[in-house]
RNA sequence: GGAGAGAUGCUCGAGUGGUUGAAGAGGCACGCCUGGAAAGCGUGUAUACGCCAAAAGUGUAUCGCGGGUUCGAAUCCCGCUCUCUCCGCCA
C-alpha cells in the first residue's frame, strides 16, 4: 500500500498517476487526508492526557512514601477522570487508524513514469522480441492432442482424482516437468540467486503482506480448519521471509529463487483460454524475488528481465516482451514486463512470465526496511518475476517442436531429462 | 492428541507493583592507545507514531499477542499464539 507520507505530500500527483491505472482516487484521497488530520490531532490530545496520568501516578508513589496521604488521594481522583478521556481518545485513534488502513489498501500502486497509457491488453507495448516462429505442417496438433498421442499428460485422470485443472503428468511428460524445474533452478543459481525451498501453505499475515489479502482472497485455496492458504506463487512465502525485517544496506540486493507448486482457483475462467495447459489450478513455477535499495530497483528490474530472456532463448522459443500499459497492470505493480512465447499450433502468444517492480508498495505492507548509510530505516523496494512458469512453456515446446518423427527436445534440456526426442 | 515448562532488546540474561526503554555480559560501530594488530580504556548501539518549518529536542506506545485489576504493570489475573521437554502417533 502507499504510505501516508506520499499521499499527504503530493495528493495531486498521486491522483494524476493513478488515473493512468484508470483509478479515480479523488474521493478516497480526500477521505484519507481528512482522517489523517483527525488521527494526528487525536494522538496529540491523547499523548497529553497520558503524560499527565503518568506524572500524577508517579507523584502518588512519592506522596505515599512521604506520608502526604491527602495529596495522593487528590491525584488519584484526578487520574480517574483523565482515564475516562484517555479511553475515549484511544477509541477514536484506533477507529481512525483502522479506517485509514481500510482505505489505503483499496488504492493501487502508482505506475512508473515509463508505463504507457492504455485500457487493456491491446495497449501493451512490444518492447522487443526474438526467436523464430516455426512453420508447422498443416496437420500440426495442439499440445493437448500431442499430450494424449504420446501419453505425456492425462487431463481426464486429473479430473477423476481432483477436478479440472489438475493434470496428471506421466512418463516423459513427468520427466520433462522435473527437468524444467531443475534447469530453471540451476540457471537461477548461476545468475546469483539463492535457492529457497519455502512452505506451500501460508497464514493470513503472509497473504496480507504480499497483497493477496484482503482483495484477492477468492483466488486462493483456503484450508479452513487451520485458517491457512495454499500459495498461488512462491512469491508469497519467499517475500514474506522479509516481513518485519530491517536489513543492513550491505545485505542488499537480496536475490532469491524458489521452485514451488502454485495453486490458483481461477474462478470465472472458461473456454478455449483454459484448454489443456493454458490455465491450471495447480502448476509448477520457479520464481525469482529481489529486495533492493530504491535507487537501484529499476536497474535490478532490467537485470531480471534480461535474465528471463536468456531462459526463453535457451529453450529456443519464439518470445516477446511486453511493457504493460496502465490499464493492464496488476494492482500492486509500478512497472511490469510480461514475457510471452508463441504457441505455434494454437497460433497464439502465451504469457509465461511477469516481471515487476513493486517499489515500496509491498514493502510498506511487509514492513520490510533497511538501514541506509545514515543509519536511518527506510522501505526497501521489492521485485519479482516468474523464471519460469512451466505449463505454457511445455505447451509451446510440444507444439513448436513437433514433426512427423516426434517432438524434439531443446538441447539445453536434454542433459536434464535424458532424452532428445519424444516419439 | 495427553502432561508439564517457558516467551524480556542484535544475542545471552537479571528483573514479582513505583523515573525500568529496561541492570549486567557479549556482539557490533566509532574514538583513544599501537609501527600494525590483539588486549585495554572511553562513547554509542530498538521501533513506530505525535509535536516542531527542519535539525536539536521532546511526548506517547511497545518486555510473544489481546484484554483485565491498580493512582501506577515486564512484574498480578484471564484468554490466545508460539517454543521447549516427556508420552502417544508418524514420512
Amino acid at each position: 500500500m502507499l504510505t501516508l507520507k506520499v499521499i499527504n505530500e503530493n495528493p495531486e500527483e498521486v491522483m494524476r498517476l493513478l488515473s493512468k491505472k484508470n483509478f479515480d482516487a479523488q474521493e478516497v484521497i480526500a477521505q484519507i487526508i481528512g482522517l489523517d488530520n483527525l488521527r494526528r490531532s487525536t494522538q496529540t490530545s491523547l499523548d497529553t492526557v497520558l503524560r499527565e496520568i503518568n506524572l500524577l501516578s508517579r507523584s502518588v508513589g512519592v506522596c505515599m512514601k512521604e506520608g502526604r496521604k491527602d495529596e495522593a488521594t487528590v491525584a488519584r481522583e484526578r487520574v480517574g477522570t483523565l482515564k475516562e478521556s484517555s479511553r475515549l481518545l484511544d477509541d477514536t485513534l484506533k477507529d481512525t487508524e483502522e479506517k485509514i488502513q481500510r482505505l489505503l489498501v483499496t488504492i493501487p500502486n502508482l505506475p512508473h513514469v515509463s508505463v504507457p497509457e492504455g485500457k487493456g491488453a491491446e495497449d501493451n507495448i512490444v518492447e522487443r522480441s526474438g526467436g523464430v516462429i516455426p512453420q508447422l505442417q498443416d496437420d500440426a496438433l495442439p499440445h493437448w492432442e500431442l499430450a494424449k498421442k504420446y501419453d505425456l499428460i492425462d487431463f481426464e485422470l486429473g479430473v477423476k482424482i481432483t477436478g479440472a485443472g489438475f493434470p496428471v503428468y506421466k512418463g516423459k511428460g513427468a520427466r520433462l516437468q522435473r527437468s524444467l524445474i531443475n534447469f530453471f533452478l540451476d540457471c537461477a543459481r548461476d545468475a546469483g540467486f539463492l535457492e529457497i525451498q519455502p512452505p506451500y501453505v501460508v497464514n493470513s499475515d503472509s497473504g496480507f503482506g504480499t497483497g493477496q489479502l484482503p482483495d484477492k482472497e477468492g483466488q486462493m485455496y483456503h484450508v479452513g480448519l487451520d485458517d491457512l492458504y495454499l500459495i498461488p506463487t512462491a512469491e508469497v512465502p519467499v517475500t514474506n521471509i522479509y516481513r518485519d525485517v530491517i536489513l543492513e544496506e550491505r545485505d542488499l540486493p537480496v536475490k532469491n529463487a524458489a521452485y514451488s507448486a502454485c495453486f490458483r482457483r481461477e474462478a470465472g475462467s472458461y473456454g478455449k483460454d483454459v484448454r489443456g495447459l493454458n490455465r491450471l489450478h495447480q502448476f509448477d513455477k520457479v520464481e525469482i524475488v529481489c529486495i533492493e535499495k530504491p535507487e537501484n530497483s529499476y536497474e535490478r528490474l532490467d537485470e531480471m528481465v534480461r535474465y528471463v530472456q536468456t531462459l526463453v532463448e535457451k529453450l529456443e522459443l519464439p518470445w516477446r516482451i511486453l511493457r504493460l500499459c496502465g490499464g493492464d497492470m496488476s494492482f500492486t505493480s509500478a512497472l511490469t514486463f510480461d514475457f510471452e512465447v508463441f504457441s505455434a499450433a494454437q497460433k497464439r502468444w502465451l504469457e509465461v512470465s511477469s516481471v515487476s517492480n513493486f517499489e515500496s508498495y509491498q514493502a510498506n505492507r511487509l514492513k520490510c526496511r533497511y538501514r541506509d548509510t545514515e543509519r536511518k530505516t527506510q522501505l526497501c523496494h521489492t521485485l519479482n518475476g516468474s523464471a519460469l512458469a512451466l505449463p505454457r512453456i511445455m505447451a509451446a515446446m510440444l507444439e513448436n517442436n513437433q514433426s512427423p518423427g516426434g517432438i524434439r527436445i531443446p538441447e539445453a534440456l536434454t542433459a536434464y531429462c535424458g532424452f532428445d526426442l519424444i516419439s
